[in-house]
DNA sequence: GTTCCTAATTGGTATATACCAGATTTCAGC
DNA sequence: GCTGAAATCTGGTATATACCAATTAGGAAC
């Protein structure tokens, strides 16, 4: 048989195309229960002869599935069900890793990378530091049960945290900072937005290269509103959801942008 | 010649794919200005014959571009570089809509559904109402020259705002609710997260089926706390920024929350 | 039991082909 | 100059094939 776009009638209007059509079909197995978090689901291969069409076909289906998030893949072992997101608390500048592990969530924490560099430009605007200022900068890869969730790298001001990278980063670094430099966080300018994974952040997270991923970045101020740490944390989309609560109170307010509002 | 996998040289370790290549050279043309915003990409056979792959191929880096947001696909007419994105802000409970004309950004708004429903229990529980409250629905999707930005789905008390849908919806609706019903938001509870469109969803917006998008949903209370307006916007990803600022004001750590607020 | 090699399985990359339907362009006819 | 039919261009869907590399499962040798 040749090409021949919807197969059998032609009478068809505009039919689903039959790759949407299966993964619907798993879409509901997943929803059902047939198949739970971390299962394996059924091979491009075995898809393609379940359902009676050529492997490219089946494939695209998965690969619906998992730009969807619905589904994650691991390089020529699978694609699994994903497991349920994880909440992010935005205004609550608590650390995350405080709060899930009070939620008893299984939070595994790699550093991945550390060094001592010079702010660029991008980096000395947010820390409203001069170009050239010594910061430290550190990797972590955030996992649960193995799953990688998020990326996160921090830049800190190198002069008021001395040694910070001596310490064990494999933990709340809020903590470190408070118990070790009698810093805490008071405010934050936060950031969310949608994009691609670069090479090297879709090889921390086991997603293909230009996946799309929810990159998070904040920075974090003391008491006295001077900025003391940049940070930037790349999720995997189908992982990451964020939580805010927003007081409209018209009147306190410093801050640069200051428009009318009304809704 | 046969699939050949990496083509030519055997002893090459581990190539970049050869669409991943084509998707830079691509991208490098997009950020060095060659390729401006709504202008359009070579198409799929074009890319084929200039890099000397199949359509195949040159379709995969095309898609690459268009996953991550670079690059959006009208059906039929071709591929193009993807406008800048527009900022939300989140604690700013501010109209997205005054906001956006004060930053003379071209503001399109069409009222696609309206809708007098009763409350699920989804619904019921966000705005603490008992399921079959009545609720007043109406859908709009926001564009910027032409090109959809998002969907928004609100459902407001019937009782509180009688005759609310017959108010010329394609403008601000915090105006209405101010003006003519003498309420004003005051807090907010938003929760952002990424997931898949659905098939209305992806019609409205003009992309494909179980592209990734970006869910904002938010409760909207005012003065005495109570929750008057449920809201859903759905957003091409590549459009969306949503900004935010915290403070931590130490203790607090009350249920319904009270950390964060504004800017 | 453990180690090690081999088989099979799986997703990843790449090509070639075919046909469809919407969108745009071209150009003849008026 | 305008209209409308035809040709062309574009992405969308679908199949068939081939080979690669990582992973995993099986079984033989120790």
């Amino acid at each position: 048989m040749d090409g021949q776009g919807n197969t059998g009638r032609k009478g068809d209007p505009s039919p689903r195309p039959r790759f949407l059509q299966i993964a619907d079909d798993i879409r509901v197995q997943i929803a059902v229960g047939a198949l739970k978090e971390h299962n394996i689901l059924p091979s491009e291969r075995s898809v393609s002869q379940t359902y009676g069409v050529s492997r490219m076909t089946g494939r695209r289906a998965l690969e619906a599935l998992e730009s969807e998030g619905l589904v994650y893949s691991s390089d020529r072992r699978g694609r699994f069900v994903s497991p349920k997101r994880l909440t992010y608390n935005v205004s609550n500048m608590v650390s995350f890793v405080g709060t899930a592990q009070t939620n008893d969530v299984d939070l595994k924490i790699e550093v991945t990378d550390t060094a001592k560099i010079t702010a660029d430009a991008h980096l000395a605007a947010a820390l409203e530091q001069p170009v050239g200022t010594e910061i430290l900068q550190y990797v972590r890869l955030f996992r649960t049960c193995a799953h990688p969730i998020f990326v996160e790298t921090e830049y800190l001001l190198a002069d008021r945290f001395p040694d910070f990278l001596d310490h064990d980063l494999a933990q709340s670094t809020t903590q470190i900072l408070a118990s070790r430099y009698g810093t805490a966080a008071s405010t934050g300018d936060i950031v969310i937005r949608m994009r691609g994974a670069g090479a090297s952040e879709a090889a921390l997270l086991n997603i293909a290269a230009s996946h799309a991923v929810v990159e998070l970045e904040q920075v974090i101020r003391d008491g006295a509103g001077v900025p003391f740490c940049f940070g930037r944390q790349v999720w995997r989309g189908e992982m990451a959801e964020f939580s805010a609560h927003a007081i409209v109170n018209g009147r306190d307010d410093r801050t640069p942008s200051r428009q009318g509002y009304t809704t």
